[in-house]
DNA sequence: CTATGCGGAATGAACATTCATTCCTGTTCA
DNA sequence: TGAACAGGAATGAATGTTCATTCCGCATAG
């Protein structure tokens, strides 16, 4: 039954969702471990140290959601279409992998990262760079510097969700349509 | 010279940019204390524990921010101005205490907060929820729920000002001037 | 000289990590 | 067929470290 794959598993979900619920140094390897119904010990059989754990979380949730913004990506269609395609990708991603976007973002500059973690991450943000840049170019994004106005719909959407997760309000269509409308307008070019 | 009072500033200051920079949990007594050239026994001469510090410092920002914010704000003049005068107070404020939004922002849920330090947070935000839900009545502003709108504006602003503070881009007229108008962009009502 | 404020070594608690032991699961052989 | 065993996996008490907090002797000012 509970394979040692999933043992595994259980480790990673549970601390993807304290990590992200507390904080990395708030949460103990003891609260990991009976989270995730395992002993103590365990937990250094599939991971070297806790900063190993917290970077191969970091890093597989990266990459996925890399994978996730990367797929299917209208190469051919115009500005808004590619927009609405990675606001949707953040959208299902979030929806599959409830803590993970968040986690990546508080975590992001931690000083625990190692090499890899951070090299993953930039490539991720240079994705999101060239997108603003192909739109600056064809004068449909802002003329503000890229980064700024990834830090802005980022920082946004995040916020907007650790609502959701509270609870403080409810995700709906008409939310999600209206917040991919909030961001894009945030940073579509205005005549 | 260091009279007893600029000895607890400092001790404030310190615990201010270490918490911000690396959080609670992350940030011991120990450092704050060299940090602020006193000795760790000093801190206990002022604050009666860590968490008493955190709490004493939050609730400090919190106000002196809705302070900022509140000061001639402009009641009867339009929304957008409103807008112009929140904004100003955002950027006033953080230039004039670096990390403190930052510490704000990132804190104002922790575990660690007292009731106070939660109600004084409230106030803050009930302040914003108040000028969005005004705009909403008048139709300036987009129809979605007060609390996403504010978290988009504030998430989107304090990730910039991390980029502006790590370093990575810079910190002009331009900027502000158009993060402004990308902030405003993004809630108010469209045609 | 006395009192007040300081500093930093001392203390006890909590943590990450280790490791001797137990627990499975599958295999061998009588 | 089932008893005995091997070896990998899992465990949680034990260990060493680091932290928040305390405490006591030393300055400095009055």
């Amino acid at each position: 039954m509970a394979t040692s794959t999933s043992k595994r598993d259980h480790i990673l979900n549970s601390a993807l969702s304290l990590f992200a619920e507390r904080g990395f140094d708030a949460t103990t390897i003891p609260m990991i471990a009976s989270d995730a119904n395992v002993g103590a010990g365990t937990i250094y059989r599939y991971f070297e140290n806790k900063e190993v754990l917290v970077n191969t979380l970091f890093q597989h949730y990266v990459d996925l959601f890399t994978k996730t913004l990367e797929e299917d990506y209208p190469q051919e269609a115009g500005i808004r279409d590619q927009f609405h395609h990675l606001f949707q990708g953040m959208v299902r991603f979030t929806n599959e992998h409830e803590h993970a976007l968040y986690f990546i973002k508080t975590h992001n500059a931690a000083y625990f990262l190692d090499e890899t973690s951070r090299s993953r991450f930039n490539h991720l943000l240079m994705i999101l760079e060239g997108f603003i840049d192909e739109g600056k170019e064809k004068e449909q994004i802002r003329d503000l510097p890229s980064k700024a106005l990834i830090a802005i719909i980022f920082g946004g959407f995040l916020e907007l969700f650790k609502l959701i997760r509270a609870g403080e309000i409810e995700e709906t269509d008409e939310l999600l349509t209206g917040a991919e409308e909030t961001c894009w307008d945030a940073v579509r070019h205005h005549a």
